[in-house]
DNA sequence: TGGGACAGAATTGCATACAAATTTGTGTAA
DNA sequence: TTACACAAATTTGTATGCAATTCTGTCCCA
């Protein structure tokens, strides 16, 4: 493999690396991450790439099996359901108090993170549009001045990412956008009430765009997939 | 440093037994995690105990200082309430779902963890309490059926407890006892409706309990606080 | 032709060795 | 005596080596 760039890599800083091409599905879910693969990627030693996907699976980003190796996760049916169900829990409320704090310069970050989202969908960069969407959620938790509401909602948007990639319908395109325009008028207005609900329903639109029933599970062993 | 115990540690349960150590405030906030200590400790190598702090240190139960080693976390005031909030968020509308759910296996589970709260309580070992206490909450979580969830709050709860060594004003005894058992009674009622309010306001009350006021903050650097 | 056993290759698990940084201790000069 | 500089010791950061496990390919036999 190719080596990645000539910089002073750490384990953090390869695991933040490997975040971004999970979230922009450069890396799809089920991926083997091999450690000499990896550690000649980013010219490091198998160490520094442990300590990454250690990172990593504690984030639910990456499964590690016990002397097989280290693979993008596959999260199930299931888990897809409760991560949607933390986020609904958590980010409703987070947009309220972001609302009411929300400056200036707040809702420039935020436009210009639209705009951005557009052009990369414009561009055909589907991937960098998924990781700019998912930049926006945890911009607004970051506005609302909670680090670690934050921090889970970080994760969950990540896992949101490879969900998306494992469940989600073709049919329409994601109307992302529309819903984040219609977040930031409520920030501007500052109007908690419709954020907090704006927020709400735009998270069940997402749910309802991803196909959960046919429990496509797990390939997780061949073996078993295949029997028959 | 003595060996622990002789069986088959592994990086998991490594982090594990640390983690209990630190919710019975057998390691409080502050202590170093010397790597050599701990390895002769466990009687494992050094590449085991990093990944253990390395896993501690993603749960914000450990500080790793760059060159300096890992400590016990130390959380500052503002962190407490971050954590508080989070669990307010988070915890009432669990226990909502778990008071619906509830069964009578549930129930005996919860029981018989007042009951040995109470009897650590009785012995004085007020360490094992507090895990006693955390295990409640956590057993909430679990009923509810919300594994995602259930981690958040698991690292939620084991972080309220380095507050509580930091924090708690030692006033009045911690009346949590009286509270779990009103929950207990809400629960064998399954009325989600008083659940998620108990839980509100137990929440509130432990928020409460804290002084928070005084910002003990960083005694980080040592060099700075005692100038002067 | 298909199945199973076995051997070699590849990969991960863990310990250890060495390098780098920090802390601690000592000596010297003002 | 105090401050500073420098050296020794301690501790962490990273790479590498070896053992253990899993995977892959081949051969033999039914």
């Amino acid at each position: 493999m190719n080596k990645i760039e000539n910089r002073a890599w750490t384990s953090d800083t390869v695991a933040a690396d490997l975040e971004r091409a999970i979230h922009e599905h450069r890396l799809p879910p089920g991926t083997k991450l091999g450690e000499d693969e990896l550690g000649e990627a980013y010219g490091i030693s198998r160490t520094l790439v442990r300590a990454a996907l250690l990172a990593l699976s504690h984030r639910h980003l990456v499964e590690l099996k016990r002397n097989r190796g280290a693979f993008v996760a596959q999260p199930s049916a299931l888990e897809a359901r409760e991560v949607f169900e933390a986020r609904a829990l958590l980010e409703p409320r987070t947009a309220r108090s972001a609302a009411v704090r929300m400056t200036e310069a707040d809702l420039a970050v935020l436009t210009a993170n639209i705009e951005e989202e557009h052009a990369a969908l414009d561009g055909g960069d589907n991937g960098r549009a998924l990781l700019l969407s998912g930049q926006f959620h945890l911009e607004i938790a970051r506005i609302a001045n909670q680090a670690t509401i934050a921090n889970f909602i970080s994760e969950l948007i990540a896992r949101s990412s490879l969900i998306i990639a494992l469940y989600w319908r073709r049919r329409a395109a994601l109307c992302e956008t529309q819903a984040h325009h219609a977040l930031l008028d409520a920030f501007t207005r500052q109007d908690g009430d419709a954020a907090e609900e704006l927020m709400k329903n735009h998270l069940l639109d997402l749910v309802a765009s991803l196909d959960l029933r046919n429990v496509i599970q797990p390939p997780a062993s061949l073996r078993e997939a295949l029997k028959r």
